[in-house]
DNA sequence: CGTGACCTTCCACTAAACTGGAAGGTCAAG
DNA sequence: CTTGACCTTCCAGTTTAGTGGAAGGTCACG
């Protein structure tokens, strides 16, 4: 298969994947008599992997991480398993920073909708910040 | 004052103010007669203002805007008060954005936790994700 | 033979907010 | 006179996951 031809069957672009290949996700493909990248089916399912790894939101250099266990042949289930509890507890750790910035701002915010837009001091720029 | 000075009073480095400067949230400084910035005591509460602007998530164009509003003569509050609740709206965005992240890497994660390591489909690199 | 759709490599660029470092100027203290 | 702590400018790099484009090669079709 043509690089046009696999990347459209992941949903993706050749672009994406000579960078993929470039980042060592790929592995350096097979090249046809004129030069031509030349894919094996199973590199379809290969790309699948990438991307369900960044709907998980993994970078790709964890996923090349997992990738790269996974090719000198062990089963690379259990670090799969260690990323996604780190995934789970830095997600958890954004989502309560968010949280309490959505907080100060909601108190900015009601402050400023409550209160009177002339009553501006000079000092501090906007009463509102 | 001088720069360090300045920067320190606002817990902030010199190379910081420099960049503020060069992105146009600081107006040119004046200059002493060796070339040194001299800033004015003001501009402390200028940095303390974008830094209650960072803390509130805004970016520094948007801190740029309001401060020129501001220098131009007219309480910027109504602008601050928009742009804080746009920022509400984001942050709500990002949070549910997150949290539904989250929910899917739950979901891989119980199954992996749950899962017996030997099952690896080589079909699928790993059947965990 | 020409055209268009592929493919190749390589380089630059995107957003955000700085940070690091080089090369050099200034100034008060010892 | 020297040392050290300041200051100046300017250039480059950090992070992520690609994207855009130039310049050129390949190939089937008409």
């Amino acid at each position: 298969m043509r690089i046009g031809e696999t990347a459209a069957a992941a949903g993706m672009t050749a672009k994406t994947l000579r960078f993929y290949e470039d980042r060592g996700l790929l592995p350096a493909a097979d090249r046809a008599p004129n030069g031509y990248r030349d894919y094996a089916q199973e590199t379809v399912s290969r790309l699948e992997f990438i991307r369900r790894g960044r709907t998980a939101g993994l970078t790709l250099a964890q996923i090349g991480d997992i990738l790269s266990v996974r090719d000198i042949g062990e089963a690379p289930c259990i670090h799969v398993r260690d990323l996604l509890a780190k995934q789970l507890r830095d997600l958890d750790a954004r989502i309560a920073e968010l949280t309490a910035l959505r907080a100060t701002v909601a108190e900015f915010h009601d402050a400023a909708a409550a209160g009177d837009p002339a009553a501006c001091d000079p000092e501090r720029i906007c009463s509102y910040l």
